[in-house]
DNA sequence: ATCTTTGCAAAAGTTTTGCATATCC
DNA sequence: GGATATGCAAAACTTTTGCAAAGAT
């Protein structure tokens, strides 16, 4: 993924550019995969020393409700973020717990029509996440 | 669906077939969609009085372990048990909550395949989720 | 008789809230 | 200056653990 520019996307979004704002999403623009909110907090404390985890989580929640981040769940009893930028799903492996982004070519679109058709429901996102064991673990 | 043979689930399993697991399981098994714990505990306290969360967390706990539930989290923050009988999707309501319960055609083996051969991961199962905004809301 | 299940209390883990202070534009 | 962001303490919410008592086969 391209370095993200994170003061273009503040402004458009008027949030004010703050140091730890920056760092935490210069962070997330760096990783493969989501992030919990202790690992945020732990990388973020290297900087700034005294950081509040309530600090980290307003952080989240206010990005997330910006649409600037995407919040996910993958069966661990604790919120995941990643950055709302390319479309993709997940590798989940059951013995390591490791996660790996991966993209596929179809994007569901013809499941999605499907929906809309028979259920009147309209889709406004999707969440796919493959759970098995990955190449280090088999 | 057709009605849980109860007895015949918990034999197999190796489990004992206690009053709030028989009831338990019928439960989930006239839901059309998954249920959290204190939706489960709820509805068991209007037959067991005094029945502990405790109790029904590690019900939940148990029988997913033996593979009767299949655990999925949908961004609210707590885990939802559903049986693990068919394979199904869910179409989450962003402004009503609601969740229901659908069946694809697309079973994703084509996706499995090529995750399997280009990754190296092996796929046991998967989640896909639907969100957007249902019949009634919009 | 033995292994499983349950209740109760306490604790652990994640996330949120209130309020005073500090920071950004 | 006025709105936004942060630190700290406390609380809310979900889930887990230890231990003794009760229940199932």
């Amino acid at each position: 993924m391209e370095p993200l520019d994170t003061m273009v996307l503040l402004k458009n979004k008027q949030l004010k550019k703050t140091a730890v704002r920056s760092d935490l999403l210069a962070i997330l623009s760096e990783k493969k995969a989501p992030c919990d909110a202790m690992e945020l907090l732990i990388k973020l404390r290297k900087k700034y020393g005294r950081l509040n985890k309530t600090t980290v989580y307003r952080q989240l929640q206010t990005l997330t409700y910006k649409k600037i981040l995407k919040t996910i769940e993958l069966g661990e009893g604790k919120k995941r973020y990643e950055l709302k930028t390319d479309h993709h799903h997940h590798l989940i492996c059951r013995k390591c717990k490791n996660i790996k982004d991966v993209r596929l070519k179809n994007d569901l679109s013809r499941e999605e029509s499907i929906i809309t058709e028979k259920y009147r429901f309209r889709v406004i996102e999707h969440s796919l996440e493959f759970f098995g064991i990955c190449r280090n673990c088999s």
